[in-house]
DNA sequence: TCACAATGTAAAGATATCTTTACCTTCTTG
DNA sequence: CAAGAAGGTAAAGATATCTTTACATTGTGA
């Protein structure tokens, strides 16, 4: 419903404002003061922000486990302003990098880059008879050339699925995502969803193509 | 509830081709085939694409009209390679122009650029308490740095303020604008729907002073 | 292949959103 | 200031969307 952004940072001070900084620009942030617990988040975020200067296992391995893990989330180092700049460049993890002290704007405007440069990046995302525009979502069948509404909820499931193509999103990952709250074992709001999702994109939903189950697991829209 | 083009062009299959195009681009487009009753349409567009070679009111002064009217709506002209390039360009009422003949994609390139710099030029608009984000229409209360979450009506009436702002705009303009249809004189939905707005956006919702009623005609959102 | 578990579906029930209505308040003008 | 017109409001009614439920279908492994 919102993007989510995942911020790893031991310095108190500063990540306490950070964080009120970036919600108030309208990100949900989740705070982490180390790398501790950071797998069940990795999946359902948009964006990391990672400090390497951490206390045990340092940022970098904890970057190269992000990008392991989720390629398609971009991770934003900070550091201090030593030499280790060049070092984090040449990393290859990192798509971007800050030294501190930051401004907020400036943060605000990495941030703002990297996500579109990772969402929004094609002008046009085609998924079979489907033509998506990922700036606003607006989604096109091709054959028939009519856009197709969708509701509220059909709309941050869909957007969940585009933010995250070509992951397998299991039951869990999508109700969080999409509903804010904790999924229930068995609970079959999401599969209600994810059928009239498909009653709307697929050309068949008896058949989809589309949005393809993963038995046992979840979900998954591909490229 | 969409991007609403208006494209004057006498040319009748170069009107037609391009008309198909944006309208698969996601655009609400207006072809006329002369200046003729443009008035009608000129507040309620987001953009015009103004052929110069025009027969009858040629093209600039129809361009300087629009601008007259009103400003905030960008202008792209079209224009024979010609020697005329220049003297557009010095005309002062476009804001883009492209010479025939041109590919659909530079054409809808540049009405996404001109879109972008008119309506989503500013970082940030700020109207009284409120701080609205253009891009996608968040909207914070700066006191209580919450962000006001509207329905789908209320977030359609409130974008066509916002990309409208300063404008004086009638009770019908809204309700074509919002609703696509015909406002019948008397009907009170659009009026309801400004009060659920004035109830989540103003402090004191009986002394609104975000949207302000113009007695007679409609209401207004200044900055 | 049979049985069970997982997923899919239709439809009823619940809730949110939108529209209509009836009445109230405010503004304007003679 | 009185009366009509324009706008505002609350609440009922209608519709759309979302959730729950009960049952059907499909896939998988013994």
């Amino acid at each position: 419903m919102m993007v989510h952004v995942l911020y790893i940072e031991d310095e108190n001070e500063i990540g306490s404002w950070v964080k009120k900084d970036l919600k108030k620009r309208g990100y949900e942030v989740t705070w982490l003061t180390s790398g501790e617990g950071v797998e069940q988040y990795i999946s359902t975020a948009d964006l990391v922000i990672l400090d390497v200067m951490l206390p045990g296992l340092d940022g970098f391995s904890i970057g190269k486990r992000i990008k392991n893990d989720n390629g398609n989330v971009p991770i934003l180092m900070l550091s201090a302003r030593t030499a280790i700049e060049d070092k984090i460049e040449g990393l290859g993890f990192a798509d971007d990098y800050l030294t501190k002290p930051f401004h907020p704007d400036e943060l605000a405007a990495r941030v703002e880059v990297l996500l579109r440069r990772f969402q929004k990046n094609d002008e046009l995302i085609e998924i079979g008879h489907l033509a998506v525009y990922p700036e606003d979502l607006r989604i096109i069948n091709k054959k028939t050339e009519e856009e197709i509404q969708l509701t509220g909820k059909q709309y941050y499931l869909f957007q969940y699925f585009i933010r995250h193509l070509n992951q397998i999103l299991t039951k869990e990952q999508l109700y969080e995502g999409v509903w804010g709250e904790a999924y229930i074992e068995g609970d079959k709001t999401l599969m209600v969803h994810i059928r009239y999702l498909r009653e709307k994109l697929e050309e068949n939903p008896a058949k989809p193509k589309i949005i393809e189950t993963i038995r046992g697991i979840g979900y998954r829209v591909k490229l």
